[in-house]
DNA sequence: ATTAAATAGGATAAATTTGTCCGAAATAAG
DNA sequence: CTTATTTCGGACAAATTTATCCTATTTAAT
């Protein structure tokens, strides 16, 4: 469903805003430990991330990644995906028409609509803030 | 969401469908013009949905591609999917995990539960028939 | 039998995604 | 100021997916 990136990309992300529950900046050293991803890629995807403004990233000593609490509830599980996968699995054809919609759908179309819309929905009201804290209290986990 | 493989598999399928509504067999050359599709990879994905018993190929002259009645309704939109792309999609984890149930969930597994049932249930909900229908009477199409 | 038309299948190539390496830039600390 | 640590960013490499090419095999028709 997603790329291997995006997935790396959510998995760090929630690492990082579990982290920053508790003031801890974290490094991507750390990021790829925890999360089981090879470590020069993950930086890759987190160096957009960062450009994107969805974490914050420091140099040099004590440097690393953090997330403060108001993008916690600001950004949305659909805003990483959004950044590293594009919007293509929200709005694009489910059998890759160029055009396809309500007036010339393709055989899918209809079947996909509400699952799509099922989808955005729930990754637009998802914040980053709800996923950190279940990681936090033991009730969700990253690896394996 | 699906493959290229498997959005081409699924569009030949359907075409091939339609055209045996028709008792009309079709060949290669007419599926890819029609879903406008790389012939040779067209080919091969064909091939192996063949070797599947979800389409009947014939070779020489007057062969091609079909599917009779009985697979039409037999056969669902999710067993193209699985045939193609497997059933990573239907059970594996959002965010890539080997180990992630109910018991040890990812930070999305509740999230994606529901989702992921829908689409199970659509696509196995799903004849080749009722898709091979709405394109035969101009309600959908595999163009553009 | 011969020919032509069609799928089957192996080998290979191109494109994309995933992953690695290394030097540059920034910065905290002595 | 120097050093050590960390992210940044470009170039490169490996793996996977997508796509092509060519020959073999099957089969209908003459």
């Amino acid at each position: 469903m997603f790329s291997k990136a995006c997935e790396y990309g959510i998995k760090a992300t929630i690492f990082i805003a579990q982290k920053s529950l508790h003031k801890t900046r974290v490094s991507l050293k750390e990021i790829a430990a925890e999360i089981n991803s090879p470590e020069a890629f993950t930086a890759k995807i987190l160096q957009s991330l960062a450009r994107n403004g969805l974490v914050d990233s420091h140099k040099g000593p004590t440097g690393g990644f953090e997330m403060n609490r108001a993008k916690m509830d600001t950004i949305k599980l659909y805003d990483i995906v959004n950044a590293i996968d594009g919007d293509n699995i929200f709005v694009g054809c489910g059998l890759g028409l160029k055009h396809c919609d309500a007036n010339k759908p393709c055989p899918v179309h209809d079947k996909f609509v509400g699952i799509r819309e099922n989808l955005t929905q729930m990754l637009k009201n998802t914040t980053m803030y709800e996923l950190a804290s279940g990681l936090d209290i033991g009730l969700t986990q990253l690896k394996r």
